[in-house]
DNA sequence: ATCTAATATGCTCAATATGAGTATAAGGAA
DNA sequence: TTCCTTATACTCATATTGAGCATATTAGAT
């Protein structure tokens, strides 16, 4: 074959011989289920050097590729993750690539540049089986000011905005101060913005420019500032970036593609649906409109059976209609307007 | 410090001895721009060894991550970018990233797994200064089944519905056959099933799985089918999937975030604005809706000047308006129905 | 000057969809 | 029975959408 050949041929092509460093791909998976009302997280315990104190932190199921093995990133993915976690993933789609330099401190400027392919992955919460290192954990441990199903949390309004503030007038130009005050007023739905379920990035990253978040501090060595005690649960090198992406890319899908149903039973009444749906939107529904959307939208089917353990009239139970893909473009959930508008 | 160490090592060594065979990370760019009703993508020349006679085929701008100089991915992406086109890219964000095994066949077995992290691209269209390898072309030369803008293609009824036809009644179990007629159902928008803009990477695969696009035969040493010659031009390697990738993120993208304005002038006309969005779209939609939902929706607002040369009544110049940012939890192009509804 | 073709822009109107209830049904427990 | 609880059904004002018709303003032809 003209394998041998290939480097001479390709000559033209960018291409710096050998001597290029190595790049290590890690494959991180997020694992999400819903149970009562929580949306919950995998997470695997991880000695972190990042850390103060290098102690274990809560990671997400991680591993590196391993070109020998693996056939493709998904599948490389699905091995680590049954293999930390015991679990056999179903639904799984490809996140972000984080990529960024020095991730991983301990490797430092000589090291090999590691870059994540992260997964979201979703799944019916079932036991753990696995090494016994893992855990399903609320993910609003980690982002308590995503939850705004018992109102706005009293935590954007006494410790971020704030906290923010300070941070908000560091720049010694005016322009730099105006499109700072835009990012958090966008963010975190100041002043006559929306509150948009999706921005969760946007959030966490201005939490950790502004050095809010444990991590920030600890990934340049400074001390921890006394409102990340707050401002949730850290997790090892950039995961809860990653987390973060994660929660936002899910809040936006379930508006138009039918991914909550990979959360739930196969039958399943229309207020467990609902509650599933408000824990990952992170806001309550209007529920008369939500069933009344979920219905005539074709979404689900009625079985003809009933749960009588519901304390009240007992509910039907519902099965996802397949069918609503070739009727429709964009199934999903498309939210109806939250239960009662709060004030931002 | 290690790194030349490293370096010199792993000149001497055989990579298929290495203990961890190296990864090579690539870097490709779709960079878009839509002049006069005709969305474009930057494309350059490239010797594609896995293309029948293995002549120079079109291919996606395209380098390999240097850890040794980027500092960030999408740092690596721009400088290839500028590097072959002699673009500097503005907005820029990440697609995808790809990593089937055996991705260049030239490397076969023992060569590196090659890995490519996908960027969407948007720039307002402007003469090329690079090093001539580059041209602008028009995506629905590679996907002309996408365009709808004068009704549905023949193609689809002429050449791709038959063709798939017989890959439909290949599997030997019933099970089998009813999913790939749901499949080809839902991708194609037969049987009562809307067209859905977005599935453009469903669809291109699903060509892909049939044989019929040329790449799908030379991937695996076969002679190029005959429908092939209609099915749009080829590309290097995988290139054409990632741009199927970003066609339907783009399409899905305008319609929740105001990202067609990066493909704008700073002032257009509202006709102007929705021939870009229909080139995308690629359907035709209805002129004063458009009109209706774009200014109502707080995205343009009216600069007071007017272009004369529009051959007709002077139209008014507008501006994307920033504030909506602010004030909308999503704001994008809502695409109003189609100009006339078309029977599938 | 008048007419015509080509755009742009304005306005209407019926059909749906949405937000926010009120009303009724069907269980269990006191 | 009477509450209490949850489920489900209906209502109604308002907003949004789909689809046209109508008018304005230009250039060029007659």
């Amino acid at each position: 074959m003209a394998t041998h050949n290939a480097a001479s041929e390709s000559a033209r092509l960018p291409r710096k011989s050998a001597a290029t460093p190595s790049v290590v791909v890690g494959l991180n998976a997020v694992i999400v289920a819903v149970t009562d009302e929580v949306p919950r997280v995998l997470t695997v315990s991880r000695t972190d050097h990042t850390l103060a104190g290098g102690g274990p932190a809560d990671a997400l199921p991680f591993g590196p590729l391993r070109p020998e093995q693996h056939h493709t990133l998904e599948r490389g993915l699905r091995s680590w993750a049954r293999q930390q976690t015991g679990i056999r993933l179903g639904y799984v789609e490809q996140l972000y690539t984080f990529g960024d330099r020095f991730r991983d401190p301990r490797a430092g400027q000589g090291g090999p540049w590691m870059i994540s392919v992260a997964y979201l992955a979703l799944v019916r919460e079932q036991q753990l089986t696995g090494s016994g290192e893992a855990h399903w954990r609320d993910w609003y441990d980690y982002f308590p000011w995503e939850d705004w199903r018992s109102g706005p949390p009293s935590l954007i309004s006494q410790t971020i905005t704030p906290a923010l503030e300070s941070w908000l007038i560091q720049p010694a130009d005016m322009p730099g101060k105006r499109v700072r005050r835009e990012r958090r007023d966008i963010a975190f739905g100041l002043h006559r913005t929306p509150w948009d379920t999706e921005r969760t990035l946007e959030r966490y990253e201005l939490l950790y420019e502004a050095r809010l978040v444990g991590e920030a501090a600890s990934d340049v060595g400074e001390p921890t500032p006394p409102e990340a005690a707050n401002l949730g649960r850290p997790m090892a090198l950039d995961h809860r970036r990653i987390l973060a992406t994660a929660l936002g890319r899910l809040r936006g899908k379930i508006k138009y593609r039918p991914v909550v149903f990979e959360l739930m039973p196969p039958v399943f009444t229309l207020s467990h649906l609902q509650r599933v749906v408000e824990a990952l939107a992170g806001i309550r529904l209007h529920k008369q409109n939500f069933r009344r959307l979920v219905e005539r939208g074709g979404l689900v089917e009625g079985t003809g059976h009933y749960d009588e353990e519901t304390g009240g009239r007992p509910a039907e139970l519902f099965a996802f209609r397949r069918e609503v893909l070739r009727e429709r473009a964009a199934p999903g959930v498309r939210l109806p307007g939250p239960q009662a508008r709060v004030q931002g």
